[in-house]
DNA sequence: CATGGGATTGACT
DNA sequence: GTCAATCCCATGC
């Protein structure tokens, strides 16, 4: 419920966000906002996917499931994961360009009766603690696979001025076997909604960058 | 054309 | 800890 006199809510990420690096764009999204519908919460884990990575749909070229990811900047990449589930990622970098951001947890804020209706289950660290669990709970699917992430359904906007900062840590991917040295999966420190605990010795903190 | 693996999850031993 | 659910795509014959 943002109040007239609240401009964190309604500010607008950088208009050129999306197109910047996919290694500078995954770790300033910790933190911020994904809604779709009046249902979500804040970012707290993603990873980064880029073009001569051996473990992106993109690394071996355009196909029929990765097409978005070559389209435009601040797109959704919807694909189905193990032929089950529905994985979100934010399309970066320019056009024709395979590089995105898969989202992989939130702290849910929004709507947690409706995520606890999809989800049927009631706990509110299981309502989006993973990628495939969160596009359920936010009712994210194939049929938005390619859709505006800045004029929705789904839309990431900054976090509001009242939310506390966060610690952000860098640390290797998860369920992935080729590259997985790669300190590219980002998450927030101190939220148990995030998909996997850090192996011990496995983290870095990573000082936060401002979204400007 | 057949096969195998994957950016996962939940149920079960 | 193991395993099955089941779609897209890469690989190899």
């Amino acid at each position: 419920m943002p109040s007239p006199h609240s401009s964190a809510t309604t500010r607008a990420l950088p208009a050129d966000l999306f197109s910047r690096s996919v290694h500078e764009v995954a770790p300033a999204l910790i933190g911020a906002a994904l809604l779709v519908d009046g249902v979500g919460g804040r970012i707290v884990e993603v990873e980064a996917y880029d073009r001569e990575d051996p473990a992106s749909h993109g690394y071996r070229g355009r196909t029929e499931r990765n097409a978005s990811m070559f389209g435009p900047p601040g797109r959704a990449y919807v694909y189905r994961s193990y032929g089950i589930h529905a994985l979100l990622n934010a399309v970066t970098e320019d056009e024709g360009i395979g590089a995105a951001v898969l989202i992989r947890a939130l702290e849910p804020l929004e709507g947690l009766d409706r995520m606890r209706e999809r989800r049927g289950l009631e706990r509110r660290e299981d309502l989006c603690s993973g990628p495939g669990k969160l596009t359920q709970a936010l009712g994210i699917d194939l049929d938005l696979n390619g859709s505006d992430l800045v004029t929705g359904p789904i839309t990431i906007e900054p976090p509001p001025a009242d939310w506390p900062p966060i610690e952000l840590f860098a640390g290797p991917r998860i369920g992935i076997t080729k590259a997985a040295e790669l300190p590219w999966r980002f998450s927030a420190a101190g939220f148990r909604s995030v998909s996997k605990p850090w192996p011990p010795g496995l983290r870095d903190t990573v000082a936060p960058r401002a979204l400007s």
